[in-house]
DNA sequence: CGCAACACGTGAAAC
DNA sequence: TGTTTCACGTGTTGC
């Protein structure tokens, strides 16, 4: 090293060997600039230093301790995370979207829970507990337009399934006689299902 | 600069002002040795340089040219990258709990698909004109979640009324017998209806 | 021995 | 102005 005797605060002179540039004059000044810029240099070049160690502890695989490769590496590893992020952040939209079109199925069908509430009619309501979340159900209700839908649309919505089912119409009125499982697989009661009904019932 | 006469290529000497430490002999071999090592030097940085300059490129935010702080804005960066990471496939992770259960549902469904093909029902939609604007159809379809629900919903849309139906649910399938009429009155062509319940079906 | 990587001091340029 | 940053050439070290 060329200025290897030096002494560590840069004290040192060590004029380059370039006898005749016409810079040697004025030695007090020239070397406390020289010092002084050693020293921010010296600083300087421990800043990014310190930068570049606290880089490579950031990155997990570390193919070389190399200067050049550290920051190959923390590339390379940016480019993963950034890739990363967007397939996330892609699959969290798409589920965002697909649940979205759920809540709006939900609501549609709330809404038209509660338009059902407008209307009041009080009929007969039978439920029979089959098995597990299975439920048969007979209902005769006055015949209005959309009864039958509305009646399958909030069914739906409370999560049964209709398996086997018989409508019936005649002189007003509605016959329907069907076969309800849950979907969701919670059990519900007798009782519970029987009230449940007659609040759609209601609401129709 | 000490060499700043120097050559590009390094051709220079410009022997350090050191002047005793034996090491000024064999000038032909040392002026080779040096211009290799200038040169090496020369990629080594230059190499430096360009992984810097990519990096700086990959980072979004600069809040300055330095090589220091380049590195600085690539650390913050990383960092918040690992964050988003980490909070992203947190949501994630909670999604996919929550939307197991649909998961479970769209797999019951493929089983049914392939119960029903293993049976060899076949999907069918036929249509036949009552009189005025009453019509009977029957359909069988696959087994799918709320399948059911909408096609009472596409109908009642379409301005038809279920008056008498059989819902029948068997292996994966299923069939559905149903006398609708058109409750405004318009009547309808046979091959258009059937037509109507096919766009409907497929919506499904 | 050569090769590769590094830290150093220094002159010049930028803000 | 001077402080800061940069590129440069060089000596040194480890393989």
């Amino acid at each position: 090293m060329e200025s290897a005797d030096c002494a560590l605060d840069g004290s040192c002179v060590s004029e380059g060997g370039g006898s005749g540039r016409g810079r040697m004059r004025m030695r007090g000044q020239e070397r406390e600039y020289k010092s002084k810029n050693l020293q921010a240099e010296r600083r300087r070049r421990q800043k990014l230093s310190d930068r570049l160690l606290a880089l490579r502890a950031l990155v997990p695989i570390i193919t070389n301790m190399n200067k050049a490769t550290i920051i190959e590496d923390a590339i390379t590893y940016i480019k993963e995370l950034q890739k990363n992020v967007k397939d996330l952040s892609d699959q969290l939209l798409e589920m965002e979207a697909s649940s979205e079109e759920e809540a709006k199925q939900r609501s549609k069908t709330i809404d038209a829970a509660e338009e059902m509430n407008k209307c009041g009619i009080e009929e007969d309501v039978q439920a029979t507990h089959i098995d597990g979340n299975k439920f048969w159900f007979k209902i005769v209700i006055q015949k209005k337009r959309s009864s039958f839908t509305k009646l399958v649309e909030a069914m739906n919505f409370l999560g049964f399934e209709f398996t086997d089912t018989s409508v019936t119409t005649s002189k007003g009125a509605i016959l329907i006689t069907a076969c309800v499982e849950g979907i969701y697989g919670e059990t519900f009661a007798v009782a519970e299902t029987r009230e449940l009904l007659q609040e759609i019932i209601k609401g129709i």
